[in-house]
DNA sequence: ATGAAAGCGCTAACAC
DNA sequence: GTGTTAGCGCTTTCAT
């Protein structure tokens, strides 16, 4: 068996309680002891338990993630970085996959509640804002990333996806487009870019003309669809917006479809950057989220929730970008 | 504050043993007792403590999931299969991205260790053969997934390395291909899909001429920098077998920027049949993993030998399958 | 500077 | 059927 706090303090020739100062430099030791027990841990191999601490009230130093799904790039990555931040800081992450599902929410909640997470990173698709009141409630510490919950006083880390939208809409009016569709998603981040592009058409006195399409998944087969749609109605448009790169890569898979040359025929731009982006034949015009600095900032951000570091709540949102590639270029007649 | 087991037990009127018994469905207890037992547990939002009951030596229910890279869309794809399939057996799953690194292999595995995770899932890429022996001498449940290791008896799922490098190679040289590069990477699962390739150039009689190039990272830059290399060589390959998606993305860069057209002056394979292979254009030729059986796979082993309810150890091979799409075409000499 | 002892919330003998 | 009790491995007062 692995050894024990007593099994040390036995060998040691101490009470467990020296044992655990030692261990956690606290209280008063002699330099002697301490040296004497540190070496009989090192020879022993011995680990303090988790879980027992954990049991006094301690830290577990885990926090728990739900994000919508792990497969997808954008959240993959987010995924990633707040593992590295966290180990960073010694914390380790077990990941929930919620699949848009406010069940599933609700479930993994209470799942590592039970557990004695330290707190949670929500990530956006989280739909259930009842269940985060709650978490407030109960004082668990907690923070939002990706995603904006405005009525609600927490730590959240997000990209402006109004501006995002207003980006994309206005890089395509800037190159003459007059005709420009959105396929986007009825989620929460997606309407927001959807209010970006309608400013942007607002502003340039483009008249707005209903040209969306709401997918229900994102996924390179819904964007294929969808565009398919928009390719074949009568006015079709010079330039599409797809509210994410995969959705966008379906547009492109459209166009081969109808035997029309991107960027020549039509213009397409993308939203996450993610690597597919900048692998893609044309090279994919997108606006790029700072998605490594929000899981490095959200999980700064819990840890110091959980530290009970700070005093204040605060909203951090951080600026997309525009990554001019080959996707898009001046609309040139038909 | 939480309301533990004894507030429970003083509310319905009965001794804690009573509570602990209704709550596992163990001992004998009236009807009558249980039912009044579970009101209570509802009323009061009780939810027993995991941390208490691992101190008391039962499982976590946590298993550890090491793998090389979170971000990389493979393996993504995998944890997201693991991750479901150990929800639906009540096991939650602690992630840890190795990047290829032995130092952290042995860090995230002793925090674990000490978390009481109940087993271990290594995954690809784990290099650290001596640390999975130690596990297996400790009895730490354990099982391996899309990597062998032959010497050990160990609990593995892994797809057929070999038969996919021999099936690309045969695919191209079905294909009239006599010159057939190979880009590939120094580790196990590579090496293995090399050997496939050589032997595949060996029943057909084609000289085998090194023409290997071994990359230091399974990235889009990678494939393009050596890809690079094989097209400004004097006697250029008319096909190139990446041993990754991700590396055939760089070849098909590489490509374009020599002014070749893929697939007419050069057919291209790629491995692992990530969505990018479908995404791309042309959509690519490549050697599919059945990754989400895999994981699945994998999970069901390790929780079976969690729960000590296996006797012998297997080996479980799945195969890889070609999926023939447009990167790849006919020789048609120079 | 060190140790004895009282738990943290739960499980599992064992007694009644 | 139900309750008493002794821990699991550790932290933390409070004596000494």
């Amino acid at each position: 068996m692995k050894p024990t706090i007593t099994d040390v303090a036995k060998k040691a020739g101490v009470s467990i309680a020296t044992v655990s100062k030692v261990m956690n430099n606290t209280g008063k030791i002699s330099e002697a002891t301490k040296k004497r027990v540190l070496e009989i841990m090192k020879e022993m191999e011995f680990q303090p338990s988790f879980v027992a601490s954990a049991l006094k009230g301690k830290s577990t130093y885990t926090i728990g993630l739900l994000i919508p799904d792990l497969a997808n790039p954008f959240f993959a990555e987010l995924a990633r970085s707040i593992e590295d931040r966290g180990h960073n800081l010694g914390y380790n992450l077990v990941i929930c996959s919620t699949d848009y599902s406010m069940e599933k929410e609700s479930k993994y909640i209470n799942l590592l509640k039970q557990k004695s997470v330290d707190g949670f990173i929500l990530a956006s698709g989280f739909e259930n804002i009842q269940l985060v009141k709650e978490l407030m409630e109960e004082k668990t510490p907690l923070a939002i990333v990706a995603r904006e919950m405005p009525a609600l006083e927490v730590d959240t880390v997000s990209v402006d996806n109004f501006l995002g939208g207003y980006l994309a809409a206005s890089h395509l009016i800037n190159l003459g487009h007059k005709e420009i569709a959105i396929i986007t998603r009825d989620v929460w981040s997606n309407r927001e870019r959807l209010r970006g592009y309608r400013q942007a058409l607002l502003e340039a006195g483009i008249p707005f003309e209903e040209k969306i399409d709401v997918v229900e998944e994102t996924s390179v087969e819904c964007g294929r669809k969808m565009a398919g749609k928009f390719l074949s109605s009568a006015r079709r448009p010079t330039a599409i917006f797809a509210c994410s790169d995969s959705l966008a890569i379906g547009v492109f898979h459209a166009a081969r479809e109808f035997g029309l040359k991107i960027p020549n025929d039509l213009s397409v731009i993308g939203f996450d950057d993610t690597p597919w982006a900048g692998a893609s034949f044309p090279s994919m015009t997108t606006i790029a989220q700072p998605i490594r600095e929000m899981g490095l900032a959200v999980t700064d951000l819990l840890v110091k929730a959980i530290k009970g570091e700070k005093e204040t709540k605060q909203r951090l949102i951080l600026l997309p970008k525009l990554i001019a590639r080959e996707s898009t270029v001046p609309y040139s007649g038909r």
